[in-house]
DNA sequence: GTTAGCACTCTATGAGTTCGAGTGCTAAGA
DNA sequence: TCTTAGCACTCGAACTCATAGAGTGCTAAC
């Protein structure tokens, strides 16, 4: 168990070491408002912090710096969130005053401005578009051998494929085939598509369609999308600002995992509710084990969901980023739901 | 004016430095096959391409490395490319062997195998979507506020936006407006949409359409796309592999340019036919001014056109290169005009 | 329980050496 | 006249050594 004067000192510690990146020594902490022990005292506690975990030193005689253990305890009993500035919710909200139309193009602008109020890496997470249904579908003969598939969810999202199609093809037939897919599939979400063009419209088609098959299974492989997750990232780059990282094998490591979508679900615990902070080895990856993540999910809607996350050294500003996410998942669910029911 | 030796000499250090990123000395060459004569001679001659700026030293007693016209020269009298590896070209060609039909889709699956073929970044321009034509426009309405105007070309490219429209807007004037457009703009070339619109279409709206005023300014808004570059990257983050950058200052103001896509038009010569090689501080931007970039247009038939520009250190390897670039240049104007003309 | 005092540890910095790769120059040889 | 062997010289890289300074841990006094 800590003592008052220990917690004190620990986050006094934290809190400096996450501004100056040094190691904090007793004499530095003696001087700080708040603290009224002398250094000699100090060096006691931060003995018996080091003893229990809390902290650790770079080398016998340097100052300390917060353990993994440190930066936990940290962020789960001492962390008092510093405010949202004016000018911080100004920046944010201009987002909102442009007349963008289209989440996505809320969620990207909003990513942009993550990473430049915060100088770190930002993700953002738009709700997963295989959940909006069918508004519409349609085809498009491009020429003899090809057509362009072409679907528009409720959310306005268009999703779009070139697929080949039986060259001789009556063109009638294609018209038909649209009405009846857009009979049988508006409202169906996105990830049933394929199932339930299978067993719902395949039949209706045979009766109608001369040579259905080929044009069919085409269409339906079309519409096989590879699953791409609606994210967008902010300031990629803000890593190399970062004293923390200058080795420049772990940047690369780092960079790549960004830049493959694919360890989206890594970085992100995906489906968690609330505000979620990973520090270091707590992350799935092993090349995010210097960073801490912060992750916090909005809303749109009752059902939909999106996540942010902001990625940073473990030397991360957690007081500022806390605040920070908690407003910005308020504010854009709020939003992003007047938006989206408000059509 | 140069002799046969110092020719020789020039192109075996330049040819050296590619390889081993070191210095060459005079011990070095003399060991080379090829030269038959001494260090010393060599040295008379090492100091003789100094004195004309096509060699330099970094410290009083170092080897040579090569100058800014030291390359230059070398690309342009002394380059002789390597032949294309079977194995580079089989791993160029599986893009082809996919049953892949978009023209997007095979461009960035071109970029990605370029760097990791050189390890270096690469880029590729597709064809200008502006220059594509309308096939079909069509305005899905999603809510009583909202509707998305979906436009697909030529080539197959869907361009979409959500615009917002008149809420007790008749949903029959919409279907109107549709056929109009359809009948007057089809064909049309994407740059002259917006002119066209205004010219053909808006005296016809107004006979039919109640209430057009509104709904026609935020259609052709809508229709206002920023022109986003059809660009693809391949291994941005190659650039962190090379031994030649190391300052990371360097890295981000490098990597900076990259990332935002409105430097495209200084990194490549647009416009520019066959293979350019741009060195050092011939290129635009003063955050390249380490990087060399060797580009190359691609057609797709007989007026679209595409280019591709690899980017790495002024130590390139050239040979390879140039080789390269110019067996998917033709490989790919080959493929794309085949798929885009036998539709 | 707190603190002043002090010996001790370790890093960072800078000066001084050495080593080796490489140069430029000179003079002899072809 | 061109080539080359020889040699003194230069400079960076790597290493050692000394020093200063920040910080610790411990002891003993308050």
């Amino acid at each position: 168990m800590l003592t008052e004067r220990q917690l004190l000192i620990l986050k006094v510690t934290v809190n400096d070491y996450i501004q100056s990146a040094q190691p904090v020594g007793s004499n530095q902490l003696a001087k700080k408002p708040g603290i009224t022990s002398s250094s000699a005292t100090i060096r006691n506690e931060l003995a018996e912090l080091e003893g229990q975990g809390y902290l650790e030193k770079t080398h016998t005689s340097s100052g300390r710096i917060p353990s993994q253990k440190g930066y936990r305890y940290y962020v789960d009993h001492l962390l008092t969130p510093n405010p949202v500035p004016q000018q911080d919710i100004v920046q944010l909200r201009s987002v909102f005053e442009e007349k963008v139309t289209e989440t996505e193009e809320i969620i990207k602008r909003s990513a942009g401005i993550l990473s430049e109020l915060t100088n770190y890496t930002s993700i953002l997470l738009g709700p997963d578009i295989r959940k909006h249904t069918v508004k519409k579908l349609s085809i498009v003969p491009l020429s003899p051998g090809m057509a362009v598939a072409i679907i528009v969810t409720d959310s306005g999202h268009v999703e779009n494929r070139v697929f080949s199609i039986p060259p001789d093809l009556d063109p009638s037939d294609i018209e038909k085939m649209v009405n009846i897919l857009n009979e049988r599939l508006i409202g169906v979400p996105l990830h049933d598509l394929h199932k339930r063009l299978e067993q719902e419209t395949l039949a209706l088609l045979r009766q109608h369609i001369e040579r259905y098959g080929e044009l069919f299974r085409t269409f339906q492989q079309a519409l096989l999308l590879p699953h791409t997750d609606n994210v967008y990232y902010g300031g990629k780059l803000n890593i190399l600002k970062q004293p923390d990282f200058h080795d420049i094998q772990k940047i690369r490591e780092l960079m790549d995992v960004m830049e493959e979508g694919k360890h989206i679900p890594e970085i992100l615990p995906i489906g968690a509710q609330g505000l979620q902070i990973r520090i270091g080895s707590e992350n799935a990856l092993a090349a995010m084990e210097d960073c801490s993540v912060i992750t916090v999910s909005y809303d749109i809607g009752d059902e939909q969901m999106g996540s942010i996350a902001i990625v940073g050294p473990k030397r991360m500003d957690y007081r500022r980023i806390v605040s920070l996410l908690d407003y910005v998942s308020g504010d854009l669910s709020k939003e992003l739901t007047r938006l989206f029911q408000g059509k």
